[in-house]
DNA sequence: CGGCAGTATTTTGTATACAAAAACAAAAGT
DNA sequence: ACTTTTGTTTTTGTATACAAAATACTGCCG
Protein backbone atom coordinates (compact mmCIF):
# COMPACT_ATOMS: atom_id res chain seq x y z
CA UNK A 1 0.00 0.00 0.00
CA UNK A 2 3.03 2.67 0.32
CA UNK A 3 6.11 1.12 -1.16
CA UNK A 4 8.32 3.86 -2.68
CA UNK A 5 10.44 2.74 -4.61
CA UNK A 6 8.73 -0.57 -5.32
CA UNK A 7 5.25 -0.36 -7.31
CA UNK A 8 2.83 -2.81 -5.36
CA UNK A 9 0.38 -5.00 -7.51
CA UNK A 10 -2.59 -2.91 -6.19
CA UNK A 11 -0.44 0.45 -7.49
CA UNK A 12 0.08 -1.39 -10.67
CA UNK A 13 -3.68 -2.72 -11.11
CA UNK A 14 -4.77 0.95 -10.20
CA UNK A 15 -2.93 2.41 -13.08
CA UNK A 16 -3.19 0.48 -15.69
CA UNK A 17 -6.90 -0.14 -15.18
CA UNK A 18 -7.03 4.19 -15.26
CA UNK A 19 -5.12 4.39 -18.14
CA UNK A 20 -7.39 2.59 -20.33
CA UNK A 21 -10.48 3.83 -18.81
CA UNK A 22 -8.97 7.37 -19.89
CA UNK A 23 -7.92 6.46 -23.42
CA UNK A 24 -11.21 4.89 -23.81
CA UNK A 25 -10.40 1.33 -23.97
CA UNK A 26 -12.35 0.70 -21.45
CA UNK A 27 -15.27 2.30 -22.23
CA UNK A 28 -18.41 3.84 -20.11
CA UNK A 29 -20.39 1.27 -18.36
CA UNK A 30 -18.27 -1.72 -19.05
CA UNK A 31 -18.73 -4.02 -16.42
CA UNK A 32 -14.71 -4.83 -14.53
CA UNK A 33 -14.94 -8.65 -13.50
CA UNK A 34 -12.52 -9.39 -10.46
CA UNK A 35 -11.77 -12.87 -11.11
CA UNK A 36 -11.29 -12.14 -14.96
CA UNK A 37 -8.49 -9.26 -14.33
CA UNK A 38 -7.38 -11.82 -11.25
CA UNK A 39 -6.39 -14.25 -14.30
CA UNK A 40 -5.40 -11.49 -16.43
CA UNK A 41 -2.89 -10.00 -13.82
CA UNK A 42 -1.93 -12.96 -13.11
CA UNK A 43 -2.35 -12.63 -8.97
CA UNK A 44 -5.70 -13.32 -6.45
CA UNK A 45 -8.25 -11.49 -6.53
CA UNK A 46 -6.89 -10.22 -3.15
CA UNK A 47 -4.89 -7.02 -4.62
CA UNK A 48 -7.59 -6.64 -7.61
CA UNK A 49 -10.05 -6.16 -5.17
CA UNK A 50 -8.10 -3.28 -3.28
CA UNK A 51 -7.54 -2.04 -6.93
CA UNK A 52 -11.29 -1.85 -7.95
CA UNK A 53 -12.54 -0.30 -4.11
CA UNK A 54 -9.76 2.41 -4.46
CA UNK A 55 -11.25 3.12 -8.25
CA UNK A 56 -14.81 3.33 -6.90
CA UNK A 57 -13.35 5.52 -3.84
CA UNK A 58 -12.45 7.90 -6.62
CA UNK A 59 -15.88 7.17 -8.35
CA UNK A 60 -13.53 6.05 -11.68
CA UNK A 61 -16.00 2.91 -11.31
CA UNK A 62 -19.14 3.10 -10.10
CA UNK A 63 -20.96 -0.21 -8.06
CA UNK A 64 -23.54 -1.85 -9.77
CA UNK A 65 -26.85 -2.28 -7.54
CA UNK A 66 -25.96 -5.30 -6.02
CA UNK A 67 -22.95 -7.05 -7.86
CA UNK A 68 -20.48 -5.88 -9.99
CA UNK A 69 -18.29 -2.69 -10.67
CA UNK A 70 -18.83 -0.60 -13.58
CA UNK A 71 -16.49 2.18 -15.19
CA UNK A 72 -18.79 5.42 -14.69
CA UNK A 73 -20.82 6.65 -17.02
CA UNK A 74 -22.43 9.88 -18.05
CA UNK A 75 -25.73 10.93 -19.33
CA UNK A 76 -25.87 14.37 -21.78
CA UNK A 77 -27.45 16.17 -18.52
CA UNK A 78 -24.46 15.23 -16.36
CA UNK A 79 -22.00 15.65 -18.71
CA UNK A 80 -23.20 19.22 -18.96
CA UNK A 81 -22.79 19.41 -15.16
CA UNK A 82 -19.57 18.56 -15.48
CA UNK A 83 -18.45 20.91 -18.01
CA UNK A 84 -20.49 23.47 -16.34
CA UNK A 85 -17.84 22.68 -13.13
CA UNK A 86 -14.51 22.31 -15.03
CA UNK A 87 -15.85 25.92 -16.78
CA UNK A 88 -15.57 27.38 -13.57
CA UNK A 89 -12.18 25.53 -12.57
CA UNK A 90 -10.59 26.11 -15.70
CA UNK A 91 -11.86 30.08 -15.50
CA UNK A 92 -10.15 30.18 -12.14
CA UNK A 93 -6.83 28.77 -13.14
CA UNK A 94 -6.56 30.79 -15.93
CA UNK A 95 -7.32 33.75 -13.82
CA UNK A 96 -4.55 32.90 -11.06
CA UNK A 97 -2.15 32.27 -14.19
CA UNK A 98 -2.58 35.88 -15.68
CA UNK A 99 -1.85 37.48 -11.71
CA UNK A 100 1.07 35.16 -10.90
CA UNK A 101 2.85 34.09 -14.51
CA UNK A 102 6.59 33.66 -14.28
CA UNK A 103 9.04 33.17 -17.04
CA UNK A 104 9.68 29.45 -16.58
CA UNK A 105 5.48 28.86 -16.33
CA UNK A 106 5.32 30.57 -19.28
CA UNK A 107 7.86 29.23 -21.03
CA UNK A 108 6.14 25.98 -20.56
CA UNK A 109 3.03 26.55 -21.67
CA UNK A 110 4.48 27.96 -25.28
CA UNK A 111 6.93 24.53 -25.36
CA UNK A 112 3.58 22.87 -24.86
CA UNK A 113 1.81 24.85 -27.61
CA UNK A 114 4.31 24.47 -29.99
CA UNK A 115 3.77 20.47 -28.86
CA UNK A 116 0.62 20.57 -30.09
CA UNK A 117 0.97 22.65 -33.25
CA UNK A 118 3.64 19.94 -34.53
CA UNK A 119 1.14 16.68 -33.54
CA UNK A 120 -1.75 18.90 -35.43
CA UNK A 121 0.55 19.64 -39.29
CA UNK A 122 1.71 16.26 -38.45
CA UNK A 123 -1.98 14.94 -38.38
CA UNK A 124 -0.84 12.86 -35.30
CA UNK A 125 -4.60 12.43 -33.63
CA UNK A 126 -2.61 10.21 -30.94
CA UNK A 127 0.24 12.91 -30.28
CA UNK A 128 -2.25 15.53 -30.57
CA UNK A 129 -4.34 14.11 -27.46
CA UNK A 130 -1.06 13.64 -25.32
CA UNK A 131 0.25 17.36 -26.43
CA UNK A 132 -3.27 18.43 -25.90
CA UNK A 133 -3.59 17.44 -22.48
CA UNK A 134 -0.08 18.82 -21.75
CA UNK A 135 -0.59 22.13 -22.56
CA UNK A 136 -3.87 22.19 -20.38
CA UNK A 137 -1.77 20.46 -17.44
CA UNK A 138 0.95 23.00 -18.67
CA UNK A 139 -1.57 26.07 -17.31
CA UNK A 140 -2.93 24.21 -14.12
CA UNK A 141 1.11 24.06 -12.76
CA UNK A 142 1.27 27.59 -13.73
CA UNK A 143 -1.21 27.93 -11.17
CA UNK A 144 1.39 27.46 -8.23
CA UNK A 145 -1.30 25.43 -6.53
CA UNK A 146 -1.37 22.05 -6.39
CA UNK A 147 -5.12 21.73 -5.27
CA UNK A 148 -6.65 23.30 -8.54
CA UNK A 149 -4.13 21.31 -10.45
CA UNK A 150 -5.50 18.19 -9.05
CA UNK A 151 -9.51 18.98 -9.16
CA UNK A 152 -8.57 20.32 -12.94
CA UNK A 153 -7.00 17.52 -13.98
CA UNK A 154 -9.92 15.38 -12.15
CA UNK A 155 -12.18 16.59 -14.76
CA UNK A 156 -10.24 16.51 -18.06
CA UNK A 157 -9.61 12.85 -16.99
CA UNK A 158 -13.24 12.59 -16.25
CA UNK A 159 -14.24 13.98 -19.37
CA UNK A 160 -11.11 12.70 -21.68
CA UNK A 161 -12.81 9.60 -23.10
CA UNK A 162 -15.84 12.08 -24.55
CA UNK A 163 -13.61 15.19 -25.51
CA UNK A 164 -11.71 12.34 -27.76
CA UNK A 165 -14.25 12.19 -29.92
CA UNK A 166 -14.23 15.64 -31.46
CA UNK A 167 -10.61 14.75 -32.58
CA UNK A 168 -11.02 12.90 -35.70
CA UNK A 169 -9.09 14.97 -38.87
CA UNK A 170 -6.21 16.72 -39.39
CA UNK A 171 -8.46 19.87 -39.41
CA UNK A 172 -9.73 19.27 -36.19
CA UNK A 173 -6.61 19.04 -34.88
CA UNK A 174 -5.35 21.84 -36.59
CA UNK A 175 -8.85 24.02 -35.47
CA UNK A 176 -7.77 23.07 -31.58
CA UNK A 177 -4.23 24.04 -31.99
CA UNK A 178 -5.08 27.14 -33.41
CA UNK A 179 -7.73 28.11 -31.21
CA UNK A 180 -4.97 27.93 -28.27
CA UNK A 181 -3.29 30.79 -29.46
CA UNK A 182 -6.04 32.86 -28.44
CA UNK A 183 -6.24 31.66 -25.06
CA UNK A 184 -2.41 31.85 -24.49
CA UNK A 185 -2.90 35.70 -25.53
CA UNK A 186 -5.35 35.79 -23.43
CA UNK A 187 -3.66 34.30 -20.21
CA UNK A 188 -0.41 36.44 -21.23
CA UNK A 189 -2.21 39.68 -21.45
CA UNK A 190 -1.85 40.31 -17.02
CA UNK A 191 -5.55 40.90 -16.90
CA UNK A 192 -7.22 38.40 -14.98
CA UNK A 193 -10.61 39.36 -15.69
CA UNK A 194 -9.41 38.85 -19.99
CA UNK A 195 -8.20 35.31 -18.87
CA UNK A 196 -10.63 33.69 -17.18
CA UNK A 197 -13.10 35.37 -20.43
CA UNK A 198 -11.29 33.65 -22.69
CA UNK A 199 -11.01 30.37 -20.82
CA UNK A 200 -14.84 30.34 -20.89
CA UNK A 201 -14.78 31.13 -24.82
CA UNK A 202 -12.30 28.45 -25.05
CA UNK A 203 -14.42 25.79 -22.68
CA UNK A 204 -17.44 26.69 -23.68
CA UNK A 205 -16.39 25.67 -27.62
CA UNK A 206 -15.12 22.44 -26.46
CA UNK A 207 -18.29 21.88 -24.88
CA UNK A 208 -20.34 22.54 -27.66
CA UNK A 209 -18.27 20.17 -30.05
CA UNK A 210 -17.75 17.79 -27.13
CA UNK A 211 -21.95 17.51 -27.38
CA UNK A 212 -21.77 17.33 -31.08
CA UNK A 213 -20.34 14.29 -31.38
CA UNK A 214 -21.97 12.25 -28.22
CA UNK B 1 -18.57 -3.48 -1.86
CA UNK B 2 -21.63 -2.32 -3.24
CA UNK B 3 -24.42 -3.26 -1.17
CA UNK B 4 -27.48 -1.19 -1.41
CA UNK B 5 -29.63 -1.48 2.03
CA UNK B 6 -27.14 -3.40 4.01
CA UNK B 7 -24.40 -1.77 5.02
CA UNK B 8 -20.60 -3.33 4.43
CA UNK B 9 -18.64 -3.77 6.70
CA UNK B 10 -15.94 -1.26 4.97
CA UNK B 11 -18.24 1.24 4.45
CA UNK B 12 -18.95 1.22 8.31
CA UNK B 13 -15.40 1.37 9.08
CA UNK B 14 -14.48 4.23 6.38
CA UNK B 15 -17.43 6.19 7.66
CA UNK B 16 -16.62 6.18 11.34
CA UNK B 17 -12.92 6.80 10.86
CA UNK B 18 -14.19 10.08 8.26
CA UNK B 19 -16.57 11.32 11.02
CA UNK B 20 -13.71 11.01 13.46
CA UNK B 21 -11.03 12.87 11.14
CA UNK B 22 -13.50 15.74 10.13
CA UNK B 23 -13.93 16.49 13.75
CA UNK B 24 -10.49 16.63 14.76
CA UNK B 25 -11.00 13.32 17.01
CA UNK B 26 -8.31 11.71 14.60
CA UNK B 27 -5.60 14.61 14.72
CA UNK B 28 -4.22 15.12 11.39
CA UNK B 29 -0.65 13.63 11.92
CA UNK B 30 -1.97 10.60 13.98
CA UNK B 31 -0.95 7.25 12.45
CA UNK B 32 -3.38 4.92 12.24
CA UNK B 33 -3.15 0.76 13.21
CA UNK B 34 -4.53 -2.13 11.05
CA UNK B 35 -4.09 -4.44 14.36
CA UNK B 36 -5.42 -2.43 16.31
CA UNK B 37 -8.36 -1.02 14.08
CA UNK B 38 -9.32 -4.58 13.82
CA UNK B 39 -9.35 -5.56 17.44
CA UNK B 40 -11.80 -2.10 17.83
CA UNK B 41 -13.82 -2.83 14.63
CA UNK B 42 -13.97 -6.87 15.85
CA UNK B 43 -13.51 -7.73 12.19
CA UNK B 44 -10.54 -9.58 10.67
CA UNK B 45 -7.59 -6.80 9.25
CA UNK B 46 -9.16 -7.34 5.18
CA UNK B 47 -12.08 -4.65 5.56
CA UNK B 48 -9.73 -2.25 8.07
CA UNK B 49 -7.04 -2.14 5.08
CA UNK B 50 -9.45 -2.18 2.46
CA UNK B 51 -11.32 1.26 4.51
CA UNK B 52 -8.03 2.65 4.70
CA UNK B 53 -6.55 2.26 1.49
CA UNK B 54 -9.99 3.57 -0.10
CA UNK B 55 -9.30 6.93 2.33
CA UNK B 56 -5.85 6.67 1.32
CA UNK B 57 -7.49 6.92 -2.21
CA UNK B 58 -9.04 10.41 -1.51
CA UNK B 59 -6.25 12.06 0.30
CA UNK B 60 -7.85 11.62 3.28
CA UNK B 61 -4.96 9.85 4.66
CA UNK B 62 -1.58 9.57 3.29
CA UNK B 63 0.58 6.53 3.21
CA UNK B 64 3.80 6.78 5.19
CA UNK B 65 7.54 6.28 3.60
CA UNK B 66 7.47 2.96 4.24
CA UNK B 67 5.29 1.48 6.54
CA UNK B 68 1.93 2.95 8.26
CA UNK B 69 -0.73 5.53 7.15
CA UNK B 70 -1.19 8.71 8.66
CA UNK B 71 -4.37 11.57 9.10
CA UNK B 72 -3.24 13.88 6.35
CA UNK B 73 -1.79 16.80 7.63
CA UNK B 74 -1.40 20.09 6.12
CA UNK B 75 1.28 23.16 6.71
CA UNK B 76 0.49 26.22 6.67
CA UNK B 77 1.80 27.01 3.12
CA UNK B 78 -0.74 24.05 1.74
CA UNK B 79 -3.54 25.34 3.99
CA UNK B 80 -3.05 28.26 2.08
CA UNK B 81 -2.91 26.73 -0.99
CA UNK B 82 -6.17 24.31 -0.23
CA UNK B 83 -7.98 27.62 1.11
CA UNK B 84 -6.77 29.68 -2.36
CA UNK B 85 -8.74 26.73 -4.51
CA UNK B 86 -11.77 26.46 -1.82
CA UNK B 87 -12.33 30.27 -2.22
CA UNK B 88 -12.65 30.06 -6.03
CA UNK B 89 -14.61 27.09 -5.82
CA UNK B 90 -17.06 28.87 -3.38
CA UNK B 91 -16.82 31.67 -5.67
CA UNK B 92 -17.75 30.03 -8.27
CA UNK B 93 -20.85 28.39 -6.74
CA UNK B 94 -21.90 31.95 -5.15
CA UNK B 95 -21.99 33.13 -9.05
CA UNK B 96 -24.30 30.54 -10.23
CA UNK B 97 -26.40 30.76 -7.86
CA UNK B 98 -27.13 34.20 -7.97
CA UNK B 99 -27.90 33.31 -12.02
CA UNK B 100 -30.55 30.39 -10.74
CA UNK B 101 -31.70 30.77 -7.60
CA UNK B 102 -35.11 28.80 -6.99
CA UNK B 103 -37.88 29.32 -4.43
CA UNK B 104 -36.96 26.22 -2.58
CA UNK B 105 -33.26 26.54 -2.63
CA UNK B 106 -33.94 30.38 -1.39
CA UNK B 107 -36.24 28.74 1.91
CA UNK B 108 -33.72 26.40 2.58
CA UNK B 109 -30.62 28.42 2.48
CA UNK B 110 -32.51 31.16 4.66
CA UNK B 111 -34.08 28.08 7.12
CA UNK B 112 -30.04 26.48 7.27
CA UNK B 113 -29.34 30.23 8.39
CA UNK B 114 -31.86 30.14 10.82
CA UNK B 115 -30.02 27.46 12.50
CA UNK B 116 -27.05 29.03 12.76
CA UNK B 117 -28.04 32.05 14.71
CA UNK B 118 -30.47 29.89 17.21
CA UNK B 119 -27.46 27.64 17.77
CA UNK B 120 -25.08 30.26 17.83
CA UNK B 121 -27.51 32.88 20.55
CA UNK B 122 -27.55 29.55 22.55
CA UNK B 123 -23.61 29.31 22.87
CA UNK B 124 -23.82 25.62 21.52
CA UNK B 125 -20.98 25.29 20.19
CA UNK B 126 -21.28 21.71 18.57
CA UNK B 127 -24.59 22.56 17.26
CA UNK B 128 -23.20 25.65 15.22
CA UNK B 129 -20.32 23.36 14.05
CA UNK B 130 -23.30 21.38 12.17
CA UNK B 131 -25.56 24.02 11.58
CA UNK B 132 -22.51 26.15 9.47
CA UNK B 133 -21.73 23.05 7.79
CA UNK B 134 -25.20 22.74 7.09
CA UNK B 135 -25.34 25.95 5.68
CA UNK B 136 -22.64 26.30 3.15
CA UNK B 137 -24.01 23.21 2.00
CA UNK B 138 -27.05 24.38 1.50
CA UNK B 139 -25.56 27.09 -1.12
CA UNK B 140 -23.76 24.02 -2.85
CA UNK B 141 -26.81 22.25 -3.45
CA UNK B 142 -28.26 25.77 -4.62
CA UNK B 143 -26.26 25.41 -7.64
CA UNK B 144 -28.29 22.27 -8.72
CA UNK B 145 -24.83 20.87 -9.79
CA UNK B 146 -23.70 17.84 -7.83
CA UNK B 147 -20.29 18.48 -9.22
CA UNK B 148 -19.64 21.63 -7.46
CA UNK B 149 -21.40 20.43 -4.74
CA UNK B 150 -18.68 17.24 -4.40
CA UNK B 151 -15.84 19.47 -4.73
CA UNK B 152 -16.86 22.23 -2.31
CA UNK B 153 -17.78 19.62 0.28
CA UNK B 154 -14.59 18.18 -0.20
CA UNK B 155 -12.68 21.12 0.51
CA UNK B 156 -14.44 21.62 3.45
CA UNK B 157 -13.93 18.07 4.52
CA UNK B 158 -10.37 19.08 4.56
CA UNK B 159 -10.31 22.26 6.15
CA UNK B 160 -12.81 21.30 9.10
CA UNK B 161 -10.73 20.71 11.71
CA UNK B 162 -8.73 23.84 11.06
CA UNK B 163 -11.38 26.04 10.66
CA UNK B 164 -13.47 24.54 13.53
CA UNK B 165 -10.81 26.15 15.86
CA UNK B 166 -11.89 29.64 15.21
CA UNK B 167 -15.15 28.84 17.22
CA UNK B 168 -14.74 29.11 20.72
CA UNK B 169 -16.33 31.50 22.61
CA UNK B 170 -20.27 32.30 22.02
CA UNK B 171 -19.40 35.83 20.80
CA UNK B 172 -17.03 33.68 17.90
CA UNK B 173 -20.33 31.97 16.83
CA UNK B 174 -23.02 34.84 17.11
CA UNK B 175 -20.10 36.90 14.69
CA UNK B 176 -19.81 33.89 12.29
CA UNK B 177 -23.37 33.85 12.35
CA UNK B 178 -23.89 37.33 11.84
CA UNK B 179 -21.24 37.37 8.57
CA UNK B 180 -23.61 34.93 6.74
CA UNK B 181 -26.43 37.81 6.79
CA UNK B 182 -23.97 40.25 4.43
CA UNK B 183 -23.08 36.37 2.28
CA UNK B 184 -26.92 35.90 1.96
CA UNK B 185 -27.58 39.71 0.42
CA UNK B 186 -24.87 39.52 -1.46
CA UNK B 187 -26.39 36.17 -3.08
CA UNK B 188 -29.72 37.19 -3.50
CA UNK B 189 -28.88 40.09 -5.24
CA UNK B 190 -29.23 38.66 -8.83
CA UNK B 191 -25.94 40.10 -9.66
CA UNK B 192 -23.31 37.12 -10.24
CA UNK B 193 -20.05 39.26 -9.60
CA UNK B 194 -22.04 40.83 -6.15
CA UNK B 195 -22.66 37.22 -5.41
CA UNK B 196 -19.45 36.12 -6.04
CA UNK B 197 -17.20 38.91 -4.58
CA UNK B 198 -19.14 38.65 -1.46
CA UNK B 199 -18.27 34.96 -1.17
CA UNK B 200 -14.56 36.07 -1.86
CA UNK B 201 -14.53 38.57 0.91
CA UNK B 202 -16.44 35.98 3.27
CA UNK B 203 -13.94 33.19 2.39
CA UNK B 204 -11.20 35.79 3.10
CA UNK B 205 -12.46 36.75 6.38
CA UNK B 206 -12.79 33.11 7.25
CA UNK B 207 -8.76 31.98 6.00
CA UNK B 208 -7.28 34.72 8.48
CA UNK B 209 -9.40 33.83 11.16
CA UNK B 210 -8.45 30.34 10.42
CA UNK B 211 -4.42 31.06 10.17
CA UNK B 212 -4.88 33.16 13.33
CA UNK B 213 -5.95 30.07 15.50
CA UNK B 214 -3.83 27.32 13.37
C1' DC C 1 -46.47 -21.98 -23.44
C1' DG C 2 -45.69 -19.45 -19.25
C1' DG C 3 -44.80 -19.30 -14.44
C1' DC C 4 -42.81 -21.14 -10.38
C1' DA C 5 -39.79 -23.84 -7.50
C1' DG C 6 -35.62 -26.10 -6.83
C1' DT C 7 -30.85 -26.64 -7.85
C1' DA C 8 -26.45 -25.34 -9.54
C1' DT C 9 -23.24 -21.81 -10.45
C1' DT C 10 -21.21 -17.41 -9.92
C1' DT C 11 -20.04 -13.42 -7.31
C1' DT C 12 -19.07 -11.08 -3.16
C1' DG C 13 -17.24 -10.12 1.50
C1' DT C 14 -14.49 -11.61 5.01
C1' DA C 15 -11.32 -14.58 7.87
C1' DT C 16 -7.08 -16.84 8.15
C1' DA C 17 -2.47 -18.25 6.84
C1' DC C 18 1.93 -17.39 4.99
C1' DA C 19 5.99 -15.00 3.49
C1' DA C 20 8.68 -10.87 2.98
C1' DA C 21 10.14 -6.45 4.58
C1' DA C 22 10.93 -3.21 8.17
C1' DA C 23 11.80 -1.91 12.85
C1' DC C 24 13.53 -2.78 17.28
C1' DA C 25 16.29 -4.84 20.91
C1' DA C 26 20.12 -7.32 22.57
C1' DA C 27 24.66 -9.07 22.12
C1' DA C 28 29.23 -8.86 20.33
C1' DG C 29 33.18 -6.42 18.59
C1' DT C 30 36.37 -2.49 18.38
C1' DA D 1 31.53 4.05 25.07
C1' DC D 2 30.22 3.54 20.54
C1' DT D 3 29.26 0.83 16.46
C1' DT D 4 28.02 -3.24 14.14
C1' DT D 5 25.83 -7.57 13.85
C1' DT D 6 22.39 -10.81 14.93
C1' DG D 7 18.05 -12.28 16.53
C1' DT D 8 13.26 -11.20 17.49
C1' DT D 9 9.06 -8.86 16.79
C1' DT D 10 5.96 -6.18 14.16
C1' DT D 11 3.90 -4.70 9.95
C1' DT D 12 2.62 -5.32 5.29
C1' DG D 13 0.98 -7.53 1.02
C1' DT D 14 -0.99 -11.35 -0.91
C1' DA D 15 -3.01 -16.10 -1.49
C1' DT D 16 -6.44 -19.22 -0.18
C1' DA D 17 -10.58 -20.89 2.05
C1' DC D 18 -15.20 -20.40 3.48
C1' DA D 19 -19.86 -18.82 3.76
C1' DA D 20 -23.57 -15.96 2.20
C1' DA D 21 -25.99 -13.64 -1.41
C1' DA D 22 -27.26 -13.19 -6.11
C1' DT D 23 -28.10 -15.05 -10.57
C1' DA D 24 -28.84 -18.51 -14.06
C1' DC D 25 -30.69 -22.74 -15.53
C1' DT D 26 -33.71 -26.72 -15.63
C1' DG D 27 -37.71 -29.28 -14.85
C1' DC D 28 -42.45 -29.60 -13.51
C1' DC D 29 -47.17 -28.14 -13.31
C1' DG D 30 -51.29 -25.74 -14.72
Amino acid sequence: MNTHTKVSTVQRIESVLMEEISVGELSPGVRLDETGLAERFGVSRTPIREALSRLTAQGILVPGEKRGVFVAEYSRQELSQIFEAMHEIEAACARIVSQRLNLLARSEIEAAQTECLAAAQAGDRAGYLRANEAFHIAIYQATGNPYMEEIATEFRRRTGPFRAKKFETKDDLIRSAESHQALIDNIFSEDSATASNGMRTHMTESFMQTLKVN
